[in-house]
DNA sequence: TTTAAAGTTGAGTGAATTAGTATGTATTAC
DNA sequence: GTAATACATACTAATTCACTCAACTTTAAA
């Protein structure tokens, strides 16, 4: 039950975008030097962000990324979905599939998918529920 | 976000010696047969949940597994957790960790932390409040 | 107009993990 | 003794992970 390092990075690097969101464009390197993550690493997590819409880029000197919406408007969930694609703890309970493509072959009284289907939707609520902004007013 | 086919496989087959429950030891054939999983690698999947003490074993001849109590006193939370080591979403936030072994360096003030414990409670008071007969009572 | 800073894209890679097989040993009922 | 079973270890092919590398495009500023 682990998260890639893409989501774990994504959500340190969307945060710290959030932290300074009143400083319009940030260049990578900032983040990367700040949050000591790899750049090239981000360069690649940083691209299905903005394939989703929560950020915008702008290119050339002095461009950079800035939060597509406001930190209250973006989610913990947009962001790892972004990253590792649709939150499900096994294939069968995945968006993209139907009961009859599981493992088990039981097309609809297979009881452990009821856990794994409870267990995603908890998942999904839990970080359907966080904002940057929740986050931001965490600190102390 | 997945748990691995250890974790999938185990549940089914801990659903399935829980039917079963009055039928005395169950060898590992059976259930490799009917729940479709291959023998051998049931015999890999058995193993930590016997040293986790879900289970017993006869050996021998009209051998095979038990539950170690009764269905109602074994939940999916130790399933997983005997198969899969401690629930978590990411390392730092696993009970062998401490907070110094972060990957982000900041001590205590990591906002991403605490979606990551937020997200682990969340998992494992789920996973903790379902037990074999309440999945047994799901059945149509 | 040049240059440097930045985003964009795709390929490559070594290590680790996953999802199993394969093989052999020990134990027990009959 | 034999067949059925658990138990244990080693092996492996494929995949995934966590990056690195290299090339290109766009833009601001000198």
């Amino acid at each position: 039950m682990r998260i890639s390092t893409r989501g774990e990075y994504g959500v340190r690097a969307m945060v710290y975008m959030a932290l300074n969101y009143l400083d319009g464009d940030i260049p990578l390197s900032r983040i990367a030097l700040e949050e000591n993550i790899s750049q090239q690493y981000l360069e690649q997590i940083f691209s299905p962000l903005r394939q989703s819409g929560l950020i915008n880029s702008k290119r050339g000197a002095k461009g950079g990324y800035t939060l597509a919406r406001s930190p209250e408007k973006i989610f913990v969930g947009d962001i790892i979905r972004a990253l590792e694609g649709p939150i499900a703890p096994v294939e069968c309970v995945s968006d993209q599939k139907k009961n009859e493509d599981c493992r088990c072959g039981k097309s609809d009284n297979c009881l452990a998918r009821q856990v794994w289907e409870k267990l995603r939707d908890h998942i999904n609520e839990l970080l359907n529920d966080i904002s940057l902004q929740d986050m931001l007013d965490w600190k102390h």
